[in-house]
DNA sequence: CGTTCGATTGAGGAAGATCAATTAATGTGG
DNA sequence: CCACATTAATTGATCTTCCTCAATCGAACG
């Protein structure tokens, strides 16, 4: 499906495409907003700068996804994209998009489509943080990135983290000693393994145990189940 | 400006108001997405139940906001919206507002913004939660709160919380406990009182001080700072 | 005036951060 | 190709933050 996409994109638009590679980047906090980019092929974060001058990577994209929706309220894209690997984007400038959107409601179609899956993943995100501990919110991670490879046809029972454990603490909100003690856990209980020399080749024999080791974790943080009923 | 806006989708779509009470339910989880909404008075909470089955808040919204974004992608709203005060909507169906903005590129436009507002702020939400410590949270979220007053031209200096404690910690991540330490340690230190009998009207005399006390708390939680440039 | 719900505050405990040491993988220059 | 430097990952030992449990207090309401 986001093949179909990808497809329109490339004949309603002819977008120039933009080879890119590992630490390459695509925009940064600040920078003049005029173009949307479809990610073709490859891998890449998307990290903001708080005010108190650290970063924190608040997505990771992969093939079909759109980057710069952040930049259409201010004029301003308030995130920087880095390729984290090999990668190509299509770029669009975005007055051309809303243009062909006139003769081509279908393409209007896709990108709400798309802002509105943004919005509800970025909800999701928070709602894993906040009522998930730190082990399950690694399980989670994982499976969600083998769904993110399965949705794009490639292998889910094992894949390769182009990623640093610090990084991916920094996306969950843990330390890198957290991440690697989940990790470590994940493969003593079985559900995952590694694979090959170095500790980033990850096997998933079942995605459905990590899913259940999500859902088993003992801490329901939360509190407020009256939250929806009450007032 | 979010007056403008409310102006506009008045005049060009004439959309039918409706008014709620506390409790009431503009949709659902589930519900079949068709309706866009235009808060025009009052309070509305969005809340997504988490597959474990607990309640999350992930919205809070107010005069000007858009309601039902979540619902474009997949045809049915993914959370729940509930007034908590007597508040008007305005309905929309969502394929009119597209059919008009054909006509009318500044609708698209305005809709196209507050798309991308939501997604940016749920990403500093989610930064909130990774990089703050609980009394800066708490200290942001009032932050917030007055900056969300000031900009539709209300008070700063003394509001009305017109949620419990543990909504404020179901939104922020944390026990209700924490949040009323969090708040009396704020009291203690001089940067916001109470006002009235219940604990619910809150002074601030210095909107800054609020700001800096959220800069200052001792704990960047956050490593990574290499993730920019690395790779 | 008692009941109920929300808020506060305290004491103890647990999850995860921090600090530190070790090992493994990668890269560099000789 | 090897010694050496560098970066990433693991693991352990402490320490801090915040959660949990519990008691008290206040306000609102019938």
């Amino acid at each position: 499906m986001t093949i179909d996409v990808l497809d329109m994109l490339s004949r309603v638009l002819a977008p120039q495409r933009q080879v890119l590679h590992a630490g390459d980047v695509i925009y940064r906090a600040g920078d003049h907003f005029e173009h949307l980019y479809m990610l073709n092929a490859g891998f890449v974060k998307i990290v903001k700068t708080t005010p108190e001058g650290h970063d924190q990577i608040v997505g990771l994209e992969l093939r079909g996804d759109w980057l710069g929706f952040d930049g259409i309220a201010q004029g301003a894209y308030l995130s920087h994209a880095l390729a984290m690997d090999t990668s190509e984007v299509w770029v669009m400038r975005y007055d051309a998009l809303l243009a062909a959107s006139l003769g081509q409601p279908l393409l209007l179609k896709v990108l709400h489509e798309a802002m509105s899956r943004a919005i509800s993943h970025s909800r999701d995100s928070l709602i894993s943080i906040c009522s998930l501990p730190a082990d399950a919110r690694v399980a989670r991670f994982l499976r969600d990135w083998a769904a993110s490879l399965a949705s794009r046809g490639l292998r889910t029972d094992r894949f390769t983290l182009r990623m640093t454990r610090a990084e991916i603490g920094n996306y969950l909100g843990m330390t890198l000693e957290t991440v690697s003690r989940a990790l470590s856990k994940l493969a003593r209980d079985g559900v995952i393994a590694f694979a090959g020399k170095g500790r980033r080749d990850i096997l998933v024999p079942d995605v459905a145990a990590l899913s259940s080791f999500v859902q088993n974790e003992p801490a329901p943080v939360a509190q407020d189940d009256t939250a929806a009923l009450l007032q």
